[in-house]
DNA sequence: GCCGTTTTCGGCCCGACTGTTTTCAGTCG
């Protein structure tokens, strides 16, 4: 069950989708869009605030709320049910076909009566299309083209591959002629989890070579659109690359506008305008004289309208312009404060690498200390035992690695069904610290699974729950438990929650660590490595955790030992 | 429909590219 939340959101983002098709006024179209995101990511439940609560969200005036009043009451919007009963779901649809939007959408409905993108293709193949104002022949083609794509649609890729993709780019464009300055911007350097497509930004004296370069790389299959000043490609990796060309003296404004989110562009663009300046991806100016006033460094920009220069990863107008001004941004924990990593795995499990090559390559990045924290014997697969599990630990206290790096000997526990753990306390008493993660029975009711988890977070010797929601980007969705619950259970009992940095899981992901440090919990940010490569998807979980506000303080990995020792001790005897 | 470090009314972010147009509307980010 979702939060009601994400089911207000997702009513009004339709909401202001069928202002827009029908025509209607596209400011209150904005504002509903708008309203749907503040709602989505308010850390209130909706469903527990009146109508004076919900208008304290910003975004949220009288109508609005009233709106959600009553959906909540009666589980649908007049005004909704109005437009919907104008425009078949799938004319919205429509619109999920690139190049075509809603005026288009609402042109193929109102003069052809199309209303899904099967339709939208047949039509096309019967030349329906071609006495329509404003479509021609090469519409035609771009709509087939955009019904393929839609179909065979991969969505959103996972940030690992994205990265490895932009770094490509922004390695191959480096070396093109006459590139002063390369990077990449976009959702990827905001740190979001998944991407829908890599924005690069180049600074050079002429655009030609740069975007000839671009145009050629090997993984480039089609040119979408080809400018002086923007060139658009798809890629064979299932996602498109967008490069822009800009003077080398509008790089900073120009790489704020491409890093996004459009939200956060927004918001400071109007503060730009309440300042009689306009911000543009080539500068900040001044609206009278048309004079560019600063445009080099992001740090100016901000600076010159009076705010501090804002990470990336909190550009999403979740607070972070009202932060600024009050001077209370966070100081972002980063990769370089993580003192060690306390989720990963050897060959004696499910791991890949020995314990040996595990600790050296761990020695390798840097850390004060390492924990290994193999499976126990409830995941039966794995055919732990305690004598194993004892062999392990004496295995681990003779190792001596490198620069000193202490080792810490731990576990992962499975959480059965009932919340129960795969091993008695005086035996966990022993380990340096335990991980707990739900490894299967996703489907239970909300209540056993909430249950299920606070049961795990009261064990006196569970320092750290395992990728909390056990979701599977793109594959499974997390599990349905009442997390506010579970949060306040972390933050009674001292039990840490994991933000667990593989690419396929960030769990918890921003909008759950946005909520828990709320509680008052703390976390550890950890690679769950079961090979020596995981070990490097720590940077993956810092950008999470940068997302959800976390300082260094948060994050009981960047701890010295002594202080991590103390927290891990816990309720043990 | 929302909102105010000029405003309780009159604004509401800005520019690139494409295709169908003869000067611009639609779409996208």
């Amino acid at each position: 069950m979702a939060r009601a939340n994400d089911e207000v959101a997702a009513l009004f983002q339709e909401y202001a989708d069928l202002i827009s098709i029908t025509g209607g006024d596209a400011f209150r179209a904005r504002v509903y869009e708008k309203a749907a995101r503040a709602i989505g990511g308010h850390h209130a439940d909706v469903s527990t605030l009146d109508l004076k609560g919900l208008q304290e969200i910003p975004g949220v005036g009288k109508s609005t709320a009233e709106k959600i009043v009553e959906y909540l009451g009666t589980g649908s919007v007049a005004a909704v049910e109005k437009l919907r009963a104008k425009i078949p779901a799938g004319v919205r649809r429509l619109t999920a076909i690139p190049s075509l939007g809603p005026k288009k959408a609402l042109v193929l409905y109102q003069e052809l009566g199309i209303s899904s993108v099967d339709e939208l293709a047949d039509a096309i193949h019967e030349q329906k299309l071609r006495d329509l104002k404003g479509f021609g022949p090469r519409t035609e083609e771009k709509l087939l083209h955009g019904i393929d794509l839609l179909r065979s649609a991969g969505d959103r890729v996972l940030v690992d591959v994205a990265a490895d993709l932009a770094e490509s780019v922004v390695d191959a464009l480096s070396e093109a002629s006459g590139v002063l300055r390369c990077a990449y911007a976009g959702s990827l350097r905001r740190g979001r989890e998944t991407i829908g497509d890599i924005d690069v930004l180049v600074a050079a004296r002429t655009p030609g070579p740069v975007m000839k370069a671009f145009t050629e790389l090997p993984y480039v299959t089609e040119v979408i659109a080809h400018g002086d000043k923007k060139t658009s490609v798809r890629t064979d990796r299932g996602l498109n690359v967008d490069l822009r060309v800009v003077p080398k003296d509008s790089w900073g404004a120009a790489l704020l506008y491409f890093t996004g989110s459009k939200a956060h562009n927004i918001r400071i663009r109007e503060r730009a305008v309440h300042q009689k300046l306009k911000l543009s991806e080539y500068g900040l100016f001044d609206t009278e004289t048309g004079e560019r006033i600063v445009s080099c460094t992001e740090e100016d920009v901000y600076a010159r309208l009076g705010l501090p220069w804002i990470a990336p990863p909190l550009r999403e107008d979740r607070g972070e312009i009202e932060a600024g001004l009050e001077g209370t941004l966070p100081e972002l924990v980063t990769e370089a404060d993580l003192r060690g990593d306390l989720h990963t795995h050897t060959d004696l499990t499910d791991g890949l690498a020995s314990l040996e090559d595990m600790v050296a390559a761990a020695a390798g990045r840097g850390y004060a200390y390492y924990a290994i924290t193999d499976h126990a014997p409830d995941l039966s697969m794995q055919r732990m035992t305690k004598e194993r599990m004892l062999a392990q630990r004496a295995q681990v206290r003779e190792l001596r690695p490198p620069r000193g790096m202490r080792l810490l000997h731990g576990v992962e526990l499975n959480i059965g069904p009932e919340g129960g753990v795969d091993w008695p306390d005086d035996f966990l008493a022993d380990f340096d610290v335990c991980v707990a993660s739900i490894h299967s029975h996703f489907d239970q009711s909300r209540d056993a699974l909430t249950r299920r988890l606070v049961r795990a977070c009261e064990n006196p010797c569970v320092n750290v729950i395992g990728h909390p929601t056990t979701r599977l980007i793109g594959r499974r969705s997390g599990i349905d438990a009442d997390l506010d619950e579970v949060f306040a259970a972390c933050a009674r009992t001292g039990t840490a929650l994991e933000i667990n940095a593989h690419p396929d899981r960030l769990d918890l992901n921003d909008e759950h660590i946005l909520r828990a440090k709320r509680h008052g919990v703390r976390f550890a940010v950890d690679s769950h490595a079961h090979a020596v490569p995981h070990l490097a998807h720590m940077r993956y979980g810092v950008a999470t955790a940068q997302r959800g506000w976390l300082t260094k303080d948060d994050v009981i990995n960047t701890w010295t030992l002594t202080r991590l020792r103390r927290f891990l001790r816990k309720g043990r005897a």
